[in-house]
DNA sequence: ATGGGTCCTG
DNA sequence: CAGGACCCAT
């Protein structure tokens, strides 16, 4: 991790770049070596120090106007350990990806269709054990029903019933399952069982919609006649004891599953593997990694897991690695494109973490990297960053948009919760409803993929399809989502076009008489109206190329303004063709994240 | 016809 | 930011 070289890369840029301008010439305004006087412009005059200097136009139309951005990109390269962490990180959550997945597909299969709670259990019990048991519930059960509802009309009471009533069936039941895991399959006994005998097939499917069947048909083709017009005319029941085993069921699936995990010594990677970079990697990831048996994943030799732990389930959560590779992005640039590293803004991100832990590490790194700047202005960016921290802390933002999943889950979803969702290191542990937010999330563009399209934005107005495809590779690209990502950049360019002319008739208004006047620096109202917008926590750096391009475009606004060509309805046009030639390569860490 | 763009509106 | 109307190039 070395976020002050990138730092530094994105520092030097610009001046690299227009030193090595040629001298080509803007048609109609000549640079004036002597900057006139600006002292009373407010509009774009810039206040910071760091384009004080005062750049000639031509280089702004020169053939070389994507050299800021050529050195940005090779900076970034010179990093490669940052797509190796990615990996790690998929690799650690592939692993867990594939449990989950696993225990999903379990739970899914299971819950998918009721009728397999008859087959699981009863049919996997002993004769004895089951009948005695099945007629202690038949005799159980109404009492309570009438129990529940009779005390209907007292609240407490009514929930105190129906909390012991779940208890019993709760213990009941765990008892059952007991038996399901202990006891091998005895299937010739089942035709014995209430539920399911008598069942020529006894696929779930088969049973249940026979199940089903009978509900509307009573005593259809079932031998149990009394037992089934019981379930039948307690339908809650029936739920409440799908949700117990339900609840079981899973629990038991992941303690199993993860007790393999734990179990499994050839999953753990020598720690020799660990070198001094990777070790960095590692330490840095460990946050990702949610306790030791997670860690254990967190080794480079993860990924062989996944193929082999179970494939079938994967589909599920194929689309996981969307989230990581978008959520990882972010994090990583706002740590490598700064040149005071900020922290992990994400929250979420050490979720697993005392935020104090974090804030210390996280400051001490910040340290690290400012140990050879100034101690004045060490300082100074330390404090910026605590209050940064701060503000980090109780920021929660999310856009509406990823919500309005088009999915069947009509759980509201918060916001908070939302964003933790989105990053990579979700607890294991959360339950299916969380894990069902999950998914969703995955359907289309998220919050996240907005923030990424927004940074882009500061390096290319115009992507192409092309480079919509290579920077958003974990979206599956249909005819929608390509469109929605087109219609946000179209509205990204709408916005900033609006901003360009607002501010370029602002300045015609103030008087300003030489285009030179207008600069785009840091401390511009003009830029901190676009940063607000595309960049508004303000964790990226923008690079100086976007200053570059938004002083040109509204130089180009100002001129076009100045000459009256606002009188033609299209004149906007010869700005756009100007403007979409200024786009720069996008980053690669903002594409593909395979090495 | 389709895709990509702007403009306008909510 | 999305939807729709409209334009334009392919």
């Amino acid at each position: 991790m070395n976020p002050s070289l990138w730092g530094k890369g994105m520092f030097t840029s610009s001046n690299i770049c227009l030193e090595d301008c040629p001298a080509e010439q803007l048609s109609h305004f000549q640079p004036d070596p002597a900057p006139p006087d600006v002292s009373n412009v407010s509009v774009t005059l810039h206040s910071d120090n760091e384009n004080m200097k005062m750049l000639p136009e031509s280089a702004y139309y020169s053939s070389s106007e994507a050299g800021s951005s050529l050195i940005f990109s090779s900076k970034l390269e010179l990093n490669p350990r940052y797509s190796s962490c990615d990996h790690h990180v998929w690799n650690v959550n592939s692993g867990h990806q594939a449990k989950r997945a696993r225990v999903e597909n379990i739970i899914k299969g299971m819950t998918g269709s009721p009728g397999m709670y008859c087959l699981k259990v009863t049919t996997n019990q002993h004769e004895e054990t089951d009948c005695v048991q099945e007629k202690e519930r038949i005799q159980e059960l109404p009492s309570h029903q009438e129990n529940t509802e009779r005390s209907g009309s007292g609240a407490t009471s009514h929930s105190q019933t129906k909390k012991k009533q779940h208890e019993n069936q709760h213990q009941r039941l765990r008892t059952r399952f007991k038996n399901v895991v202990t006891e091998p399959t005895d299937s010739s006994k089942e035709e014995n069982y209430p539920m399911c005998s008598g069942s020529p097939d006894n696929s779930p499917r088969d049973s249940y919609s026979r199940f089903e069947s009978s509900s509307n048909t009573k005593y259809q083709g079932w031998k149990k006649v009394k037992l089934m017009n019981y379930f039948q005319s307690r339908p809650d029941r029936i739920k409440l004891m799908a949700d117990v085993l339900k609840y079981e069921l899973s629990r038991a699936v992941s303690r199993s599953v993860d007790s393999i995990f734990k179990s499994m010594p050839l999953l753990q990677t020598s720690p020799n593997d660990n070198s001094g970079t990777v070790e960095t990697d590692v330490s840095l990831k460990s946050s990702v990694c949610k306790d030791n048996k997670l860690r254990l994943a967190c080794y480079e030799n993860a990924e062989v897991q996944v193929p082999d732990v179970q494939t079938e389930a994967l589909s599920l959560v194929v689309q996981k690695p969307q989230l990581e590779s978008s959520d990882n992005f972010v994090l990583q640039s706002r740590l490598r494109a700064h040149h005071h590293p900020k922290p992990p803004l994400d929250s979420t991100v050490h979720e697993d973490q005392p935020p104090e832990k974090n804030h210390n590490a996280v400051h001490q790194h910040a340290l690290r990297c400012l140990q050879d700047e100034p101690s004045e202005a060490a300082q100074a960016k330390l404090e910026t960053f605590d209050t940064y921290w701060n503000s980090v802390k109780v920021r929660s933002k999310v856009n509406s948009r990823s919500m309005k999943s088009p999915q069947t889950h009509p759980v509201s979803v918060d916001p908070t919760l939302l964003e933790s969702l989105c990053l990579p290191h979700v607890k294991i542990e959360s339950d299916s409803l969380v894990r069902n937010k999950l998914y969703m999330l995955n359907e289309g563009l998220t919050t996240n993929h907005l923030k990424k399209a927004k940074l882009m934005f500061f390096y290319t107005r115009y992507p192409s399809s092309l480079v919509l495809k290579m920077c958003f590779h974990d979206v599956q690209f249909t005819r929608c989502i390509t469109s929605q990502l087109i219609k946000w950049f179209s509205n990204f360019r709408e916005f900033y076009y609006i901003q360009m002319e607002k501010f370029a008739r602002h300045a015609l208004m103030e008087g300003v008489a030489d285009v030179r006047v207008l600069t785009v620096g840091r401390q511009s109202e003009l830029f901190r109206a676009l940063n607000m917008h595309y960049n508004k926590a303000n964790d990226f750096q923008v690079p100086d190329r976007f200053l570059e391009v938004a002083e040109i475009t509204l130089r180009e606004f100002y001129i076009a303004l100045s000459m009256g060509k606002d009188r033609d309805p299209s004149w906007k046009k010869a700005i756009y063709k100007v403007i979409c030639k200024l786009d720069s390569d996008v980053p690669t860490e903002f594409k593909t994240h395979s090495e």
